[in-house]
DNA sequence: ATTCGGACGGCC
DNA sequence: GCCGTCCGAATT
């Protein structure tokens, strides 16, 4: 055993000392004030605090640092905000009780981004923050750190997926300005090598970009372009499916700086980016680009913060256009990033609608039970010679529509010939376009008086397409089983809305079956979600090749289709949300909970709000039995106001400690 | 006199 | 939300 070296023995005995008689270790003379978010989501304490920094934390305990803090009563985690020389605090002081780790994973402008997402949303900075930072792993710091990458390649400029655009965006952004544009993507672009050539052009400025998809598979195949691009470790991918260990390892290598180049999924939007000079998002109309805990931040929004506080390049793309991303250029803050109307028809799919009733003509009795009107046969037969077809069914449980029970007809409405359905479970049948119930229904086909509900999904669809097809090779995407890619041969490939995989050579012909299932969904944005994914799954089709979408061709939703006209829907749709007084023409929040909390809410709303506001309370209506919800809204102009007031309100109820909890939800993505 | 509980105010 | 304190009422 050897013994211990002098030095070692005085500081053995100095701590022993200050342990036994309790002596404090000295507040540093250096900025001894530490300002602390601490992790509490009362809306009355949603304010920083301010602590003493004992002299053996000052190094440590620097902005972004996360810490221990003794706060009413207990220990609470925390994060450093700034130092400063002295407190404007009247009380006294407290210390911080330790540094969790010296690793900065809140920087200030990612602080700011959090207290104005919190701000937009009525909620409180403690949330957001919890979105914002993932957990810690202790044992991922200690990780050497990733050797810095060589400079980007060059982008080369004649394969550019921007070439059919105009030039001026990526100029902008190659010069370090904040251009902001919806992008309106060509028919059959590869945006994903788009998105990474963007980062490219952003990189060799010298500042950081941030690319956003919507789920796993779309970042997966963002990465394949990123590698292609920016080179293996030109980047890093951020997702909260990487598992704690990984999404802390690579939230680390972008807080370090060590990452030029971040892309992810919703949570990456908060990534700690240093510099950043460009944010981009595909399809942003995707439902998964909503954060489901509170404050229930929209990730488009998120990023559009971040863009504007920041001064960077902002970009939305899509094959479909949100009536968000259109209100954003109505009010002038992003440009349209478009290209030519001759290049769009060129690259467009050639796309008609064949009605319902079609289906009942079909002579293939297999083609029949698969749904299909006898043009969507013949397009998918004549389009399996050069590849493969595209099939699109809406997702099983959609809406349970009711069919024959013996001849598996689909059972039709006898006064408009609208398809029947069931409200609830075991209830009477109605028709689901006039609503009047089937009394006394008889199958036309077959006089059976008995209905069944139709077994509506990707699997059944297959298993009908194999038989309207014998020996073609069919292939189903959903949900549970995704395919990524399907290769350039003939195939019979049925997918549900947002699996679709991408084809090599793109599809020679897509079928979109049931379209009337996906606009009927009890929800406002219905049609607009079912424009995306028509627009979504008819842009991996070949230019020029044959798109079918089997439902009503008075419908406006399929016009959109065959015209090619994102743009036109989208502009149709924001004036019906403005007549609705919906989102984003109204400013709207959702408040859910029990009764009286929600009334006296909304009381307190009405005293916080100016009659100038021109407030509006629908409801409040049962969800439950405990439970209610109320909408409110204001004109768009408004909004600001009515979010402070409902985050002021939620504070003067969580101070006089009133009963129960509301949930508020501003700018809810689903609606009706 | 002592203990218990419920309401209330503050949280650095 | 949680803790500490203060005050009144019940308990010995």
């Amino acid at each position: 055993m050897t013994s211990d070296s002098p030095e070692q023995l005085t500081l053995l005995r100095d701590t022993v000392r200050r342990s036994r008689t309790k002596e404090p270790a000295p507040i540093t003379e250096t900025l001894p004030v530490a300002r602390v978010a601490v992790d509490v989501s009362l809306p009355h304490l949603d304010r920083p605090f301010d602590y003493l920094v004992p002299e053996d934390m000052t190094a440590a305990a620097q902005p972004g640092a996360r810490v221990k803090v003794r706060f009413a009563g207990k220990d609470h985690d925390g994060f450093v905000l700034e130092r400063l020389e002295a407190s404007d605090h009247d009380g006294k002081l407290v210390r911080l009780r330790k540094v969790v780790s010296p690793e900065r994973v809140l920087t200030p402008e990612i602080a700011d981004l959090c207290r104005a997402v919190a701000d937009r949303y009525a909620g409180v900075f403690a949330d957001v923050t919890r979105l914002a930072v993932p957990p810690r792993h202790a044992k991922v710091e200690g990780e050497p750190l990733r050797c810095d990458q060589p400079a980007p390649p060059p982008v080369s400029t004649s394969r550019s997926e921007w070439s059919p655009y105009p030039t001026g965006f990526l100029d902008a952004v190659s010069r370090g300005e904040g251009p902001r544009a919806v992008w309106t993507a060509v028919p059959g672009a590869d945006w994903t090598l788009a998105f990474a050539q963007a980062a490219a052009v952003c990189a060799a400025t010298g500042r950081g970009a941030l690319l956003l998809a919507p789920d796993a598979r779309d970042l997966e195949r963002l990465a394949a372009a990123c590698r292609a691009v920016l080179g293996e470790n030109g980047f890093v991918t951020l997702s909260a499916d990487l598992g704690p260990t990984a999404r802390y390892r690579a939230f680390l290598a972008a807080a370090r700086g060590s990452a030029r180049v971040v892309i992810g999924t919703r949570a990456a939007a908060f990534a700690p980016v240093a510099d950043l000079g460009l944010v981009a998002m595909w399809d942003d109309g995707d439902e998964s680009y909503a954060e489901p805990r509170a404050p229930y931040p929209h990730a488009r929004e998120v990023l559009l913060l971040r863009a504007f506080r920041q001064e960077c390049a902002a970009l939305l793309g899509g094959f479909a256009r949100s009536a968000e991303a259109a209100a954003l250029l109505e009010s002038g803050f992003a440009h349209e990033l478009i290209a030519d109307r001759k290049a769009i028809r060129a690259a467009a799919p050639s796309v008609h609608i064949a009605g319902e009733s079609d289906i009942d003509l079909a002579r293939d009795p297999a083609a029949r039970a698969a749904r299909l009107p006898h043009r969507a046969f013949e397009i998918a037969r004549e389009g399996l010679r050069s590849g493969p077809v595209l099939v699109q069914v809406p997702r099983a449980g959609y809406l349970p529509s009711l069919v024959c029970q013996t001849c598996r007809a689909p059972s039709r409405c006898s006064t408009c010939g609208g398809t029947l359905r069931r409200t609830g479970g075991s209830g009477p049948a109605s028709c689901s376009v006039c609503g009047r119930p089937a009394a006394d229904h008889r199958c036309p086909e077959c006089g059976d008086t008995r209905m069944r509900a139709a077994i509506i999904g990707a699997r059944r669809t297959a298993e009908e397409l194999g038989r309207a097809f014998p020996g073609v090779v069919v292939r189903t995407s959903g949900s549970d089983n995704m395919l990524d890619v399907v290769p350039d041969a003939p195939a019979l490939v049925v997918s549900t809305p947002g699996a679709e995989p991408v084809a090599e050579a793109g599809y020679s012909a897509a079928l979109l079956l049931d379209t009337w299932l996906m606009l009927a969904r009890p929800d406002l944005r219905a049609p607009e979600e079912a424009v995306r994914r028509w627009f979504n799954a008819a842009a991996l089709v070949r230019a020029g090749g044959p798109v079918i979408l089997v439902g009503d061709p008075s419908a406006l939703p399929l016009q959109a289709i065959v015209r090619w006209s994102p743009e036109g829907y989208a502009a149709r749709e924001i004036e019906e949300r403005r007549t609705a007084r919906l989102a984003p023409a109204a400013k709207l929040a959702e408040l859910t909970g029990p009764s009286e909390s929600v009334n006296d809410l909304v009381t307190r709303l009405r005293d916080l709000v100016p009659p100038s506001a021109g407030l509006e309370v629908l409801g409040p209506v049962d969800v439950d039995d405990e439970t209610v919800r109320a909408v409110v809204r204001t004109p768009r102009a408004h909004g600001t106001t009515l979010v402070r007031a409902l985050k002021d309100a939620q504070s003067a109820r969580t101070t006089k400690k009133n009963p129960g909890t509301v949930r508020v939800q501003v700018d809810p993505p689903s609606f009706g």
